[in-house]
RNA sequence: GGAAGGGUGCCCGAGUGGUUAAAGGGGACGGACUGUAAAUCCGUUGGCUCAGCCUACGUUGGUUCAAAUCCAACCCCUUCCA
């Protein structure tokens, strides 16, 4: 049973998006009665978004799933600020070249989720930097700067992180609040934006958003934000066995991310289906009932499902059956992320050590020694304890390729061309 | 501009002349056990041509047989004063 009228926080609430609402009765009924244009903004500070992201995108997805328009918002204005929210010292300014780059790059991930166009329910891409890096600084501080109270600021906890821990807290972050602010009466005035969504964290910037409205005269805004989400043993989502879980394909192979997926802890099966996949709320009921071995089934289910809005049912399929062979048969398949090395390198003959640098499995000599003496390294599904092992053409195997392990999960192909 | 405190490895944090590639913790990675899970236990955690060598404690110089540790200048941060 759920206390919403509304198609859409219907579904917020009983996958688990919801945090905090500004006015849930309020956003409940403008929900109901009309198409409402909601926005998230996302700082353009990597190539690609991560895992940590693809809960506020799922809540895009289900604004517009649910008949509203959704806009993601590209920070390409308050990303040469740096948002200090929560954060323990600033971060390194970005040239505006990194940030064009990034966003760029950004960008692509979204239409798996969300359909862009013209059309009234459709989504928009919107890029801040279009009316920031406009503003006259006078200007600015007359008709926005007014509204805002600095010792309000200075009482947010987004921002007492820094100050407890003595770390300077520029002018230059300090205005990032009053941006983002900025941002959602601009995107009121020009799309008649009426909600922001973002992480817990965002709630303080996003409610200043709010205030600023009221005071320059918008209508009634509203936020909603997601509970920041760690996994069941506290660790943050996004970081993998061997870093970020990237959501752009060139960063991170369908098959690692589906990795990822896979190796969720059993306590968080039936939490990420909820949030990540698209599946019915009966189906993952069921699921969700199942224990034992039979979440191992299940994991399957969520890693593929996931896989599948981002890169696509086949190449998640793909992901499935490629593991399926690696870690069920100890088979070798091709689909294995693989790494091309001049056939004539091989054939002269490889140390084991600069072969699983090169192979990205190790970052230098010493940590790929450090792999061997623990015993963690495999040529081709046999042990090698002897770091001065040298590779040669004998190694490739029958499908034209060396397959290299390191410990039980990490594998690569390495193809002489 | 003045005064005081501080800048140590991925992070936190000990270390005030030699036995310090730097205690301890966290994180990360590997191993064992399992279910490609969690928890637990064990190991690793600067680089290299690895029983040896090189580089490292904000930066640059100096003192010394010997410096993260002492001195000088500079840079940056924090707090108070102007």
């Amino acid at each position: 049973m759920s206390k919403f009228k509304s198609e859409f926080l219907h579904t917020l609430s009983e996958r688990g998006f919801i945090h905090q609402i500004s006015d849930e009765t309020g956003l409940d009924d403008l929900l109901n009665k009309e198409i409402v244009t909601a926005y998230i903004g996302y700082d353009p500070t990597a190539p690609s978004l991560h895992a940590g992201s693809l809960i506020q995108i799922m809540m895009l997805h289900w604004f517009q799933k649910t008949g509203h328009r959704p806009i993601s918002l590209m920070g390409g204005g308050t990303g040469m600020v740096g948002d200090p929210s929560f954060k323990d010292e600033a971060r390194q300014l970005m040239t505006v070249q990194t940030i064009e780059d990034n966003i760029a790059s950004i960008k692509r991930c979204f239409a798996n989720y969300l359909t862009y166009g013209e059309g009234p329910r459709d989504a928009l891409m919107v890029n801040n930097g279009e009316w920031l890096t406009k503003i006259n600084y006078l200007e600015f501080l007359r008709d926005v700067g007014r509204h805002f109270s600095v010792n309000r600021m200075l009482s947010f906890d987004s921002v007492k992180t820094r100050i407890d821990r003595e770390q300077s807290l520029s002018f230059l972050e300090f205005n990032y609040m009053i941006l983002q602010a900025y941002d959602f009466v601009e995107l009121n005035k020009r799309y008649d934006c009426r909600l922001q969504m973002g992480g817990s964290d965002q709630w303080g910037n996003i409610v200043n958003g709010i205030d600023l409205g009221h005071r320059m005269g918008t209508p009634q805004l509203y936020a909603l934000t997601s509970p920041l989400l760690t996994t069941a043993s506290g660790a943050k989502m996004g970081k993998s066995l061997s870093g970020a879980v990237w959501l752009n394909a060139d960063m991170l192979s369908a098959y690692d991310f589906w990795q990822y997926w896979r190796n969720t802890e059993d306590a968080d099966v039936a939490r990420f289906l909820k949030l990540y996949t698209t599946l019915p709320m009966d189906e993952i009921a069921r699921l969700s009932a199942l224990a034992g071995s039979e979440i191992n089934e299940v994991k399957k289910i969520l890693a593929t499902e996931v896989t599948a809005i981002l890169h696509g049912r086949a190449a998640a399929e793909q992901a499935a059956e490629t593991a399926r062979k690696v870690f069920e048969e100890g088979a070798l398949d091709s689909n294995l992320p693989t790494v091309e090395i001049a056939t004539s390198e091989i054939e002269a003959g490889i140390g084991l050590l600069a072969l699983f640098v090169k192979a990205g499995l190790a970052a230098s000599n010493g940590e790929a020694r450090r792999h061997v003496q623990g015993g963690a390294v495999r040529i081709n599904d046999v042990a090698v304890s002897d770091e001065k092992t040298v590779i040669g053409s004998g190694e490739v195997k029958d499908g034209g390729v060396i397959k290299l392990s390191l410990g039980k999960k990490k594998h690569v192909l390495v193809k002489p061309v």
